[in-house]
RNA sequence: GCCGGGGUAGCUCAGGGGUAGAGCAGCUGAUUCGUAAUCAGCAGGUCGUGAGUUCAAAUCUCAUCCCCGGCUCCA
């Protein structure tokens, strides 16, 4: 019998017949991991453990801990929803059922039944009694023409669908308990190691996400080997919850919306207007230091201003409609961007080779008709205030400018502790060119361009197709909200277009005119989005210097707070922000109302501080701290009242 | 925009054909207090909005607006 050597992940080698699983691998290695094992994969291709293994081999097997078992164990989750609607809705129709990044979902056609959240339930036992079936994961290769016939007698005209893109050869199927699915794989082994599962909720999805075509039902679920996990994976979305911003934004008082206002659009509160005058500030500072130069420009501008830039073009039947005026000729536009105003700004004068590169910036509000389902919070708005700029620089300067900007990007996502971000490049979607202007060449340029500067500042970029803005690609900088979905943040742009079409010059040495490039760039992306994401990311306890509250004076009681009043004074003329909190309360009351504020600082003075000039200082989240003297208290705090530089 | 779920007091929520409820917040009074909720009283809602069914609608029907979870979109 013929013998398979077998390269184990810490590089040792075994030899075992050929033909060997993965389950007798993991047997071998040890009963531990026999029991804990999901999935192998096999010379990088990750499969089933029941697959024999008939070639000398590297391989590595997963477990509950590698992301590879996870998805082995949550697509296999999956079948099992399929294979519990099937026995519950018979004639169910399905799409697809892939495991995602906590879980799994699966795209059904439920035909006219109205499927609600109250039905989840049903299917969360009905799953739980074909798991305990501890059925087994089958694979079997079909021919295309089987596998066809099969669905075609089943009704699934779905995968049928699915199937014309595969080629014979190539299919499989994967059978448990009295459920056949088309699947490439791979599964768990058995059905029996689903535990614990729940059906998180349904939503409708369009068939294969083009909204032309049908919209399917999608049911997500997630499931874990013990009960433990899930109940610990539910109080972990409650804790999330608790972090959202648009909760914290009620409850802290920084910003509301108004039916009568307008969907969409946020109203800043006292004490969310500190905080982000405050970002204003530290990025005003940073700027300046950066060498860009401040701009106002109007909220609304000529129509023709964005039938040059191409906006219009692109966006104007599904924007905010034109704005009329008693002279029927005459058409502006709120403003959605900020850039063509600036491109006049550029214009206003003949520029120089030696005058670039120039960099306006203006915070710059701007109004965008996002659909009705598509509002969310402060994350999607439909006015908002980008903190914008636009440089204007000569084709050698691209790269240069380009890296000052990532210095910039990453300058302010340290200051604020941004530290799990992902930098994606944002490319064209080379199948779809006619969403995009301009010429090829210039694209690549500019795509090249952009991958060299994140790669010279060592940038782990990702990127994605598709994702680029209609004139150019982008460098993008995403990050993850309280419940796990990715915004965009900052952003950084080339652009060869719009210079184009607004026909900016400069003269160069050669006493020849020639073209600028654009680079578009927003660090924080919105502030409304960036201060969203601020909130979800410190769980509304903000660094002590956006801090709307920073200080709050507490007396013990009536008595002190004359004394109470002299220390707030002190702490506002150095610009510390401060309440006092000369409420008729007892001293417990005022701490417990400055802890839910979640004000950084409270300054306790009685009997004691008053005599002694001192205040008793308690930290939010950390109890007392001890009395000091006022002066020793700013002293030692100085640095955390202050803007970072 | 599409699919599903929701809108009851400022907030969190109960009530599901027969005169609108609680806790917190608010107001008034008492209390003058040492590190996360002092006590008492009062006030507060055309039950998102508009139609319809009914002797009677917060409750049932329809429409509409807004919110929530996704999908599509995102200059």
């Amino acid at each position: 019998m013929s013998e398979v050597k077998i390269t184990l992940p810490d590089g040792s080698a075994r030899t075992y017949p050929a033909g060997v699983s993965g389950m007798d691998i993991a047997k071998s290695i040890s009963e531990g991991l026999a029991r804990n094992a999901l999935s192998i994969e096999v010379d990088g291709e990750i499969r089933d453990l029941s697959r024999p293994i008939e070639q000398d081999a590297s391989i590595r097997i997963f477990t509950w801990n590698d992301k590879g078992g996870k998805y082995a164990f949550w697509h296999s989750s999956a079948h099992l929803m399929a294979e519990a609607l099937e026995a519950l809705y018979p004639g169910v129709k399905f799409g697809i059922g892939p495991p995602i990044e906590n879980g799994f979902y699966y795209d059904v056609d439920l035909g006219d039944l109205a499927f609600g959240e109250d039905d989840l339930a049903k299917v969360e036992a009905k799953m739980i009694e074909l798991a305990r079936q501890n059925n087994s994961f089958r694979r079997r290769e079909v021919s295309k023409s089987e596998a066809i016939e099969y669905f075609t007698k089943k009704g699934d005209p779905y995968k049928i669908e699915l199937l014309k893109d595969l080629t014979d050869g190539s299919i499989t199927f994967y059978e448990q308990g009295n459920f056949t699915d088309l699947c490439r794989g791979p599964h768990i082994p058995t059905t029996g190691y689903v535990k614990a599962v729940k059906l998180l909720n349904v939503a409708g999805a369009y068939w294969r996400g083009n909204e032309k075509n049908k919209m399917l039902t999608r049911i997500y679920g997630i499931t874990f080997p013990k009960q433990k996990e899930l109940d610990e994976y539910l109080l972990m979305l409650e804790e999330a919850k608790k972090r959202d911003h648009r909760k914290l934004g009620r409850e802290l008082e920084l910003f509301a919306f108004s039916e009568k206002v307008g969907m969409g659009l946020p109203l800043w509160l006292p004490k969310g207007t500190v905080l982000r005058e405050r970002l204003e500030q530290f990025m005003r500072k940073a700027q300046v230091k950066a060498g860009y130069d401040p701009v106002v420009t109007p909220h609304i501008g000529s129509k023709s201003l964005y039938v040059t830039s191409g906006h219009y073009e692109k966006y104007g039947k599904d924007s905010f409609q034109p704005i009329h005026t008693p002279d029927v000729t005459e058409e502006f536009l709120l403003k959605p961007m900020n850039c063509p105003h600036h491109c006049e700004i550029y214009k206003v004068k003949p520029r120089s080779y030696k005058d670039l590169p120039i960099r306006l910036a203006e915070f710059g509000t701007v109004y965008r008709y996002e659909q009705s389902g598509e509002l969310h919070g402060l994350t999607r708005v439909r006015g908002f205030t980008q903190d914008d700029a636009h440089i204007f620089c000569r084709p050698d300067q691209v790269k240069e400018e380009f890296i000052k900007v990532i210095d910039l990007v990453l300058h302010v996502f340290t200051a604020l502790g941004f530290e799990n971000y992902t930098a994606q490049v944002s490319l064209r979607d080379p199948a779809n060119k006619e969403k995009y202007i301009g010429e090829d060449a210039l694209w690549d340029r500019a795509e090249r361009e952009i991958q060299e500067a994140a790669d010279e500042r060592g940038l782990k970029t990702v990127a994605v197709k598709g994702e680029a803005a209609f004139y150019g690609p982008k460098l993008d900088f995403m990050v993850k909200d309280a419940l796990g979905r990715s915004w965009q943040l900052g952003t950084i742009q080339v652009d060869y277009q719009l210079p184009q079409r607004f026909e900016l010059e400069y003269v160069g040495s050669d006493n020849q005119k020639h073209q600028p490039v654009m680079i578009h760039r927003a660090p924080f992306g919105s502030l409304e989005r960036f201060v969203a994401v601020l909130i979800e990311h410190c769980a509304g306890n903000f660094p002590v210097w956006l801090s709307p509250e920073q200080v709050a004076v507490l007396p013990i009681s009536e008595r002190f707070n004359d004394y109470a009043a002299s220390v707030i004074n002190e702490l506002r003329s150095r610009d510390i922000r401060g309440i006092l909190d000369d409420r008729d309360e007892k001293i417990g009351r005022k701490i417990r109302d400055a802890e839910v504020k979640k004000i950084p600082y409270m300054l306790i003075v009685g009997e004691k501080e008053a005599q002694e000039q001192k205040v008793a200082v308690r930290k939010h989240g950390a109890g007392d701290q001890g009395s000091v003297s006022l002066p020793d208290f700013i002293a030692t705090f100085n640095k955390e009242f202050a803007m970072p530089v």
